[in-house]
RNA sequence: GCCCCCAUCGUCUAGCGGUUAGGACGCCAGGUUCUCAUCCUGGAAACAGGGGUUCGAUUCCCCUUGGGGGUGCCA
């Protein structure tokens, strides 16, 4: 560490006023699985982690199950999940099911599931929070015994007795991994409830207990829980345990730089999934939503995230969350896959629109391969390439126009359709020299002659280079589409004329 | 209201007192190509405002403004 100011040492200015946490020597960190990254960086030169004697860090993500799992909880997954590979320590999972109206088992299948397909496996069997009540029950007792506890009828509500966790009365100060020092006046604490009065305890107690019993070591969680460390942090002192080193994550926001709301709608896990979003890709974009690894890598595999990983790099400002990189980033990890697990995810979307139910395997293989980086989601294969699988594709209205309806278009196209007729073999480099060659003759462009001629045969303005195109259409298709849009686009032509 | 936190291009970020303030997405303009996608080149685009401290502030301090979180017998 860089040497401080002595006149900095302490926690406030003379003012009173907290630091900000990069001039705070609070912020020296004292663990050194939690900031050897950030004193690598600093100074520049590696430091072995074996030597510093620290236990491997356990993790947990601690979700209470409502049904669907929100982008904001997943990543918390993630931070805690790439916290715990990077540092090779453990990933616990706690369902906090005790709320048990929302708490279904379905609801608590869709955690496992979400976390399963983002490829986030806990390392342990989860543990149930509404499994542990008598523990809770008992420790609450414990504390009444010590005296940090006491039984009222907290506001005098007369729904009886709950039990009160008594604040030690003095200011409590904690080390946040992202926030750095945060400290909390005592008057600004005041007691709490651990039971309710219809016996029930609150989250409160229950999280510090499970994660005591789990032997958490890092708590990673939320923006939305610093203020209730503080109360946490007192009561791990007053049930004789150590408190974790606590990291909390700033939220994420939507579009408009406000909070997620349930209005704002995609922004669960499962319809990431359903529209055809990789899960490494979602993995990546969402690990770099608050934290890069300052070297400008943004493409990187889970890998290549779990070894550059490190909780001193998060921001501790909100992140907005753009649909529009994540889709660049899904892209990249597209193009960077294996040939044969693309092709499967892209069947596996034109299986779903009822299309290439009995296509030839080199076929499809074929298609996909000359689409090269056109795809870029699963969801986008089956409209991008309709045309290789059915006589019933949609023309683009735009590209007509733009294409066919324009004058010596259809003669064009009819000519070419007897040179592809005579053609002795119809492969690429033939379509492409009779082609040129018609132009040639007409005095055209080439151009003029190859975009009506994409248009007719997909109906599309983009795709495929044409001539390998029509290669794997194959003549038969290519010459019967070629005569009924010439057919078509004259009879249309010809109703416009009587019309007008 | 009170408490706490935050603030670099539109967005995600690098930056740790001296930089032409860097990168990425997106955008714009060129190039390659039959289109689209890819690829290549170039461009516009930021330190919220005001005071300090300092020879020198994006960087340290204060205030203002703006955002966020918390203020339950919710989690």
């Amino acid at each position: 560490m860089r040497e401080l100011d002595p006149r900095l040492r302490g926690r406030a200015d003379p003012s009173g006023r907290r630091l900000p946490r990069r001039a705070r020597p609070g912020r020296r960190p004292r663990d050194v699985a939690l900031c050897a990254r950030a004193r690598h960086r600093r100074r520049g030169r590696r430091r072995s982690l074996k030597g510093d004697c620290m236990p491997p860090p356990r993790t947990r993500f601690a979700p209470s199950p409502t049904g669907r799992v929100h982008i904001g909880n997943l990543r918390v997954a993630i931070f805690n999940w790439l916290f715990a590979r990077r540092h090779g320590g453990t990933f616990l999972l706690r369902v906090e099911d005790t709320d048990r109206e929302r708490s279904t088992e379905a609801a608590c299948q869709a955690v496992l599931d979400a976390l399963a397909w983002t490829g986030l496996e806990p390392d342990e069997p989860p543990l149930y929070q509404s499994g542990r009540q008598a523990a809770h029950l008992e420790a609450a007792e414990a504390l009444l015994r010590s005296g940090h506890a006491y039984r009222e009828d907290k506001g005098g509500t007369g729904r009886g007795e709950c039990v009160v966790f008594r604040m030690p009365g003095e200011d409590i100060a904690f080390e946040d991994a992202v926030k750095g020092r945060l400290i909390k006046r005592a008057a600004d604490l005041p007691d709490f409830v651990l039971v309710r009065s219809d016996g029930h305890p609150v989250f409160h107690l229950a999280n510090v207990l499970d994660d005591i019993a789990m032997d958490v070591t890092h708590v990673i969680r939320g923006d939305d829980h610093v203020e209730n460390t503080f109360r946490h942090v007192a009561l791990y002192r007053a049930l004789g345990a150590a408190p974790p080193r606590f990291a909390h994550l700033p939220m994420i926001v939507n579009a408009q730089g406000k909070p997620y709301a349930k209005r704002d709608g995609d922004a669960y896990v499962g319809e990431f999934r359903e529209r055809g979003y990789l899960p490494e890709a979602l993995l990546n974009y969402l690990a770099l939503l608050g934290w890069s690894p300052g070297d400008g890598r943004e493409v990187l595999t889970r890998k290549e995230l779990v070894a550059a990983f490190d909780l001193a790099g998060v921001q501790p400002s909100p992140a907005r969350f753009d649909p529009v990189k994540l889709d660049w980033i899904n892209g990249e990890h597209m193009r960077r896959l294996p040939a044969e697990e693309r092709l499967a995810g892209c069947v596996a979307d034109l299986r779903a629109h009822g299309l290439a139910e009995d296509a030839d395997p080199g076929y499809l293989a074929h298609v996909f391969a000359i689409m090269e980086d056109r795809i870029k989601r699963y969801i986008d294969a089956a409209a991008q390439t309709v045309y290789f699988f059915t006589e019933d594709y949609p023309f683009e209205e735009k590209a007509v126009r733009k294409r066919l309806r324009r004058p010596g278009a259809l003669d064009h196209l009819a000519a070419l359709r007897d040179r592809f007729a005579a053609l002795p073999a119809f492969d690429a480099a033939s379509l492409e020299a009779a082609l040129q060659d018609l132009a040639d003759a007409r005095g055209e462009k080439a151009a003029a002659l190859i975009h009506p001629t994409r248009v007719a045969v997909s109906g599309s303005a983009a795709g495929p280079g044409l001539y390998v195109l029509l290669e794997t259409l194959g003549r038969e298709r290519v010459l019967d589409r070629l005569d009924r849009v010439i057919a078509r686009e004259r009879a249309a032509a010809a109703d416009a004329d009587g019309a007008s």
